[in-house]
DNA sequence: ACCTGAACACCGTTCAAGT
DNA sequence: ACCTGAACACCGTTCAAGT
């Protein structure tokens, strides 16, 4: 791969995550950004109009990558067990994506904030929602199951705020996992059961 | 009255808070503050360390406004209804309040706010849940009510938020108060109602 | 006890000039 | 097309000096 001789919008944006990622939405600012890019804080300027118009390009790329990005990590699983699992193993391994999700969600009471934050919501709760139902639960089962999932995602985000490295791993992920997909409705027969 | 000579540290968060109800957290800024009040910046760290002290300051000053100032304004009636109905009408006088706790429990997500929102959120509902007990109703339906009251309060300052003005007035506050009293559960026996 | 004035660091924004 | 460099406004913080 070629060394990056200029910026684009997109690099900054990304910058802008990582930023977000670690210090929260105060941490978007233009000089300490320009710093760690390598470049003096004018040529933001041509880049963007200003500040808020970059916090607004990375809520887009945020929840671009939220979406249509992560889904297709999984999409390509038929079995809808299989596919469940993969989704909550993903959503939960590494610190990045959670911290940013925890961090908008946080910070939802903000105009430019609120909408884009209810929209990977609804997004995400669809896609759960779809996966419980393909596992054969009826509409209003598999939209609780989905809540509660989802809940439960949102609430160890919230956990892990105060312990950024405290994401469930090995044995307890697989535990969460589990929990998320069988202790409140019996999923399986029992034949199921014993053949797992 | 005598003429201020010399500001306090009770000033600054008065100043704080005003400065909040009308520009949000952000609007705590030590110049303009300053500026307001007429001294230099300089003078502000006689009161108080830093910017995040004023704050804290400004937050407990609130607390002790929402919590005992706001009870002894109506802890004297002794009916239950009457005193019930006066509570509605002081929450929803003047905006200033309003916007405080909307502003507030929108920024809750913040570590220094969060727990003085809970403290004020908790007392409220306390009060209101005594208010509806003493009325008559179960331990349960009190805490029903209350928690229905409470959130149409805090529904009616988000809404209020995007338009300042639109706080229910004349008709609509007195809509609203009987809306809090007895839509949902018959909270007068039907001679009452003859009576009214 | 309370405030001024000047200083410094830091950040947002603009813009002419460079390649 | 992308960036530098210098400038300006604005804010937080410190501190010696004033009353």
């Amino acid at each position: 791969m070629d060394v990056k001789t200029s910026l684009s919008a997109t690099d900054w944006a990304q910058a802008a995550l990582d930023a977000i990622a670690d210090g929260g939405i105060e941490a978007v600012a233009v000089e300490p950004l320009a710093r760690k890019l390598g470049v003096t804080k004018g040529s933001f300027y041509w880049h963007f109009q200003n500040r808020k118009a970059l916090l607004k390009a990375a809520l887009e790329a945020w929840e671009q990558q939220e979406t249509t990005d992560v889904v297709r990590q999984v999409e390509g699983i038929d079995d809808p067990r299989h596919r469940l699992q993969q989704v909550f193993r993903v959503a939960n391994s590494g610190f990045r994506n959670g911290r940013l999700t925890g961090v908008f969600a946080a910070s939802s009471s903000d105009p430019l904030i609120g909408p884009v934050v209810e929209r990977v919501a609804k997004n995400r709760l669809d896609f759960l929602i779809d996966c419980y139902a393909a596992l054969g639960f009826t509409p209003e089962d598999a939209r609780r199951w989905a809540m509660f999932a989802y809940a439960t995602f949102m609430g160890t985000l919230q956990l892990r705020s105060d312990d950024p490295t405290a994401l469930p791993r090995g044995r307890a992920l697989n535990e969460y996992v589990r929990l998320c997909m069988e202790s409140l409705i019996p999923a399986r027969t029992e034949s199921e059961r014993r053949r797992a």
